[in-house]
RNA sequence: GCGGACGUGGCGGAAUUGGUAGACGCAAGGGACUUAAAAUCCCUCGAUCUCUGAUCGUACGGGUUCGAUUCCCGUCGUCCGCACCA
């Protein structure tokens, strides 16, 4: 009987109806089973869905498919990162407003994420622009301001002067804005943050109790929380040197109090306080701490920045030697930002001091020696020592070892005062800033606040809300079109009813995407969330998303979900139980032509020959061979992309899924190639090819194991693939399931074709028959539209997708005969086969017979027999 | 500079965590079927040699062990994160 190809286009959009007409993938907030939720993180809707995104997306739909046919009550949302500037862009460049670019890009993308045949609750879906959304998140902002989480504070910023906008870091390319280019400049300006500060120990420390993160992720955060142990030490103003008024101290804060008699200079931050002081009546230093400003921030000259400073004529007196005093300098290698923005400077012990010592003739004292040096030869010249040892130069401290130097210098410090306060204080230092919030944009979710000339900042009233986005705006010119629209601003103060204005300011985009995966336990609760339903759902039991937001986006949600608890709208600190953080998808890049002339091709747009096994790049239009790059993130830049639909058009869904998933494991980067995606193909037209040439002699065959004979070996591949798929799966290690499956389809090819030609007995045909149902349930979460079709011609009358994971029967899954590996010194030399529950001492005695054991004996008795039970033996001769 | 990860055939990668190195897939080569092609099926596929067998082989050099891809030390290389953080 010749069976028809499979055929995909017809296919699955047709189970792709039978599943949302029983609504399987929906869930209720009701029901009883144990819950599982699983979340990819949700997309920013550019108007396309990439390759990554469905890679990303295929894994949580594994996951979610697996944990519904276990029985949980799965829960499986997708909406939308939908606020940000790129619909600003477009709105400028194109003329569109930014509500309808994003909406429409939203229904494109949805509509191409359907395609995948991705089991997602669509009815949960939303996007953090729709009104609803943003209404809720800033009752959480008005509940986070009554309870101290907000502030409003000064901060330094980058400031884009051309397009009239602060800019995040990572949009300063080389000191220039990245879309107008012009020069940044750093600006003082009053913003709104979150005191994720207030929770810096916490976040650090709980980050032990994620075990089911990356470690590396966990890393990562814990570098950037950057907790440090160390001292604040007040240095009293010498009176011998230039004496400013009204300043007597100078608060520097360390690591390293240890190494305080090794101090030969002091050094402050260009914004430090004293500086400003200190160049008012000094031009020189004025031009110098200018300098310092305007210094270049990128990592390049950052790594090229000599130390340089300027003496401001300021001395200091060592807390320890009232006679000892050193200078002050302005340094530019001090910033403001972490500690007090002021250092004393230890030449013998830090690099940076010791270059800077270097440069300007200061003295550079020893004071740690590594245990088992010569004191008298010992000597720093241009490397310092940063390691442990022994105390040396530093009068009572000598002979100690750093850390009992370290709690000395501490505890005599705190005792004394200086102007009634210690002189030291131990302190704990991070890091980790206050979030800055703050964004001088039009699309995002506006700040609820008014200001009011009499009564200062005031919170709009909940009942107010939501503070709603004007639609009728204008982008003609740069800047916050907010500040510029005629009405919007405008507002009672809801204190004393005069004249106020709105706050103009909307939010990061980080903050929407800080909570968005508790809203989807009730996207529809007139509260922010539903605490009864959050209680029930969160953890998300298994995030999954890219290492890109490694840092930020998920430490923000580890902060809003301890804010949100504080504020009584959940009741957990750790939002996501697991983590994982999967690869992307690559491509080789295609270039022609050189120098300015060069332009990158598409995949499609060439063609690859295989020329005595060199691999040629020739352009199709113009016949032009062209290079072949390296392995890139795909990017429109360089044109190395390929389509979700240039895969679905041609080889279905199915295809796409099962490709993205093998081969690679998930956490690491996928290569895109033809062939690849070709043989992910062939593959699904061989299971149905299998499945439909002998659907009609097992059509009517009642499933069965067997233990014994071809029935048997058919029997024990199919449970022993069952096993360890279902374990993969649970590991996340789709590409070993995947090969498993693989597996078991080639175990299956002769006993299936048997059982077709009506070769089979009775016994073959019920083990076949269980098999196949076996390896349909097996394909079903990465190949779902497959699976519904297989079954459906083996005759089942329900859906996979609504029925249960099978279960393995754990006698099939061993074997009762083992072949041992035996080894003599180490080396293979053989097998034996031997029953599984042979004892030891049978094991010896049958290996020791073996002829080629015999034969390397040489007749002599053996040193030693290791049997690692049903692993291994080794004979030591 | 600091911190971390990784290095296995032509390629992507397996290896139950100290126990048969190379599962599974891709590519390649050979064969069958066909008038031919596609599709499909079968076989080979780490290297070398004195080729029914043996030796070598998991970046390189050492070490621990009966046994090391796995653990330890050093070297080289690739990738990632942070960065004048005091």
């Amino acid at each position: 009987m010749a069976t028809e190809r499979y055929n995909p286009r017809a296919s699955e959009p047709k189970w792709q109806k039978a599943w949302d007409a029983k609504k399987l993938f929906e869930a209720d907030n009701d029901d009883p089973r144990p819950k599982y939720y699983v979340l990819e993180m949700f997309p920013y809707p550019s108007g396309r869905i990439h390759i990554g995104h469905t890679r990303n997306y295929t894994m949580g739909d594994v996951v979610a498919r697996y944990k519904r046919a276990k029985g949980f009550n799965v829960l499986h949302p997708m909406g939308w990162d939908a606020f940000g500037m790129p619909a600003e862009n477009a709105a400028m460049q194109n003329k569109v407003h930014p509500k309808a670019w994003t909406y429409q890009n939203i229904a494109a993308m949805r509509e191409q994420l359907k395609v995948m045949g991705l089991s997602l609750d669509w009815a949960r879906e939303f996007a953090t622009c729709d009104v609803d959304y943003y209404h809720r998140q800033q009752m959480l902002f008005l509940d986070f301001v009554e309870k101290g989480l907000v502030t409003r504070k000064s901060s330094k910023v980058n400031w884009d002067p051309e397009d009239m906008t602060v800019l995040a870091n990572e949009q300063v390319i080389d000191g220039r804005g990245w879309r107008s280019g012009a020069l940044v400049e750093q600006r003082e300006l009053t913003q709104w943050f979150f005191k994720i500060t207030d929770y810096a120990q916490d976040l650090l420390d709980s980050l032990e109790g994620l075990d089911e993160w990356p470690e590396k992720v966990k890393l990562m955060q814990a570098n950037w929380i950057g907790r440090s142990e160390g001292l604040l030490i007040r240095w009293p103003l010498a009176t011998t040197g230039k004496v400013i008024d009204g300043e007597d101290e100078l608060e520097v804060y360390t690591t390293r109090p240890d190494t305080i008699f090794g101090a030969s200079f002091m050094a402050v931050a260009a914004d430090h306080p004293l500086a400003k002081k200190a160049a008012e009546d000094n031009p020189a230093l004025a031009k110098f701490i200018d300098e310092v400003r305007h210094m270049g921030t990128s990592v390049a000259a950052l790594e090229t920045a000599e130390k340089k400073g300027f003496d401001t004529g300021i001395r200091v007196v060592h807390p320890f030697d009232a006679n000892w005093t050193l200078p002050v300098y302005v340094a530019n290698f001090v910033v403001m930002e972490y500690g007090t923005g002021a250092i004393f400077g230890c030449p013998s012990g830090d690099q940076r001091d010791l270059d800077f010592a270097n440069r300007y003739g200061l003295p550079v004292i020893p004071v740690v020696m590594p245990e088992g040096e010569n004191q008298g030869s010992f000597q720093i010249i241009d490397e310092a020592y940063v390691g442990d040892g022994v105390m040396i130069n530093s009068r009572f401290l000598d002979g100690m070892k750093p850390d009992q130097a370290f709690d000395e210098v501490a505890k005599l410090l705190e005792q004394k005062t200086l102007g009634n306060r210690p002189m030291a204080e131990r302190k704990v230092n991070f890091r980790l800033r206050d979030w800055g919030i703050s964004r001088q944009r039009y699309w995002g979710c506006p700040i609820p606040m008014i200001h009011c000339e009499d009564c200062g900042v005031v919170p709009v009233p909940k009942a107010d809300l939501p503070v709603r986005l004007p639609d009728d705006i204008e982008f003609d010119r740069p800047g916050n079109p907010l500040d510029r629209h005629p009405t919007w601003r405008h507002v009672k103060c809801p204190q004393c009813g005069k004249h106020g204005r709105r706050e103009t300011d909307t939010m990061d985009t980080f903050v929407d995407s800080s909570w968005y995966f508790a809203r989807f336990t009730a996207p529809w609760a007139n509260d922010p969330t539903d605490p009864k339903a959050a209680t029930e759902w969160l953890p998300v039991d298994q995030y999954i998303g890219g290492i890109e937001h490694a840092i930020l986006h998920l430490l923000y949600s580890r902060f809003f979900t301890r804010a949100m608890r504080e504020t009584g709208h959940v009741d957990l600190a750790e939002p996501f139980r697991g983590l994982f953080t999967q690869g992307m998808v690559v491509h080789e890049t295609y270039r022609v032509g050189s120098g300015s002339n060069s332009r990158w091709l598409a995949p499609s747009e060439v063609r690859l020959e295989d020329v005595d096994g060199k691999r040629r790049a020739i352009e199709i239009a113009t016949g032009e061979e062209a290079v072949i790059g390296p392995l890139e993130k795909m990017s429109k830049s360089k044109k190395n992309t390929v389509s979700p639909e240039e895969i679905t058009d041609g080889y279905g869904a199915d295809t796409a899924r099962w490709f993205m998933l093998s081969d690679s494991p998930p956490e690491r980067d996928v290569e895109w190639t033809d062939e690849g995606a070709a043989g992910a193909h062939r593959f699904i037209q061989r299971i149905w090819r299998l499945v439909s040439t002998a659907a009609e002699s097992l059509a009517g065959i009642k499933p069965a194991a067997a233990k014994q004979g071809e029935a048997g070996t058919v029997s024990k591949a199919a449970h022993k693939a069952l096993k360890s798929v279902g374990e993969d799966i649970e590991k996340l290690a789709f590409n070993r399931a995947i090969a498993r499956i693989y597996e078991l389809a080639n175990a299956l090819t002769t006993p299936l074709n048997e059982a077709a030609a009506g070769k089979a007995d009775p016994a073959l045909q019920a083990a076949c028959r269980q098999a196949v149902d076996i390896l349909v349930h097996l394909i079903a979460p990465v190949m779902p539209h497959l699976a519904e079709e297989c079954w459906q011609t083996l005759g089942g009358t329900d859906l996979v997708a609504e029925r249960p994971w099978p279960v393995y029967d754990p006698s099939l899954v061993v074997d009762s005969e083992i072949v041992l590996p035996v080894q003599v010194n180490g080396k293979k030399r053989g097998d034996l086969t031997i029953a599984r529950d042979a004892d030891q001492g049978a094991v010896e005695k049958a290996v020791l017979a073996l002829d080629f054991v015999q034969k390397a004996l040489e007749g002599k008795a053996p040193r030693k027999v290791i049997i690692v039970p049903q692993r291994i033996v080794n004979v030591v001769a």
